[in-house]
DNA sequence: ATTATATACGCAATTGAGTTGCAAAAATGT
DNA sequence: ACATTTTTGCAACTCAATTGCGTATATAAT
């Protein structure tokens, strides 16, 4: 179980007000340690409002304690940011990983490989990869 | 301009009928030479329907014409295949381009570098690359 | 501690991309 | 030319996500 005071004190390090929403969402990201849809957090969270929800997301992407992971499947789904993240700086290097069989996005410990394109400045770049993952490849 | 008749064979060699609408898509997007988003598609042919215009982009894209270029951004944006892609087999191994400027797409030449991750079986890879393109930064 | 101010919440309504159903129109095969 | 299959166009719908606004709550100031 995740400490109040630890969840309370991440928020406030992101400049974020503390609220009861707030605290629960985070901390189930903190216990779950992984990626979570906005689903995921709906069937969690069913007794909250899903606008806020949208916003809670919203503000945690925008202060660097979650971060949107790219999927065309019109599902978003996010992951927590390393320590460093905040609201100016705000860099992810890893790849991301989507699994068909069950659906789970991964974020992964490698980086991107360094692409470069001549005549092109490159700001940044988002790598998924398909297929089946280490669990259900079993 | 790109001939009736080449078109024609185009859509025929993809197994499509060839109708007033398909002719005048396919035709734009080899004219142009250049992805195009949806929006675009729609500006360019603003009397035709818009139903109409997403059942012709998704044959296309389901038959080898188009891929569809990942994009969190929430306007979907086709490029042309190459030759070789059909309905059974439609593989594309390069990269995407995104100007933070202009908004344009590009295909890229280059392939996406190959990644291997231990216990994971990788069918599919998709990187975006995020900056400021040629025409741009000049 | 109390008050003031800024921010977040909850509800309803709205937006906007994309899809579905269905009847009419057009394209292919014979 | 005819029969069959696919496509088109229209209206209605779905579903994720956003916006407006009054109320509630968190932080800052006194």
């Amino acid at each position: 179980m995740v400490s109040y005071s630890k969840i309370k004190k991440i928020l406030k390090a992101h400049k974020l007000r503390v609220t009861d929403g707030r605290v629960d969402i985070l901390g189930y990201f903190l216990s779950q340690n992984r990626t979570l849809s906005f689903k995921d957090l709906e069937d969690k969270f069913d007794e909250s409002d899903r606008v806020t929800l949208y916003r809670t997301l919203n503000a945690f992407t925008e202060n660097g304690v979650l971060h949107k992971i790219p999927d065309d499947s019109g599902f978003a789904t996010y992951g927590l940011c390393h320590d460093t993240c905040s609201s100016d700086d705000h860099v992810h290097d890893h790849m991301h990983f989507k699994c068909d069989e069950c659906g789970i996005i991964e974020c992964l410990e490698q980086n991107i490989p360094s692409v470069k394109v001549p005549g092109y400045q490159i700001k940044e770049a988002t790598l998924v990869l398909k297929g089946i993952c280490k669990n259900c490849v079993a």
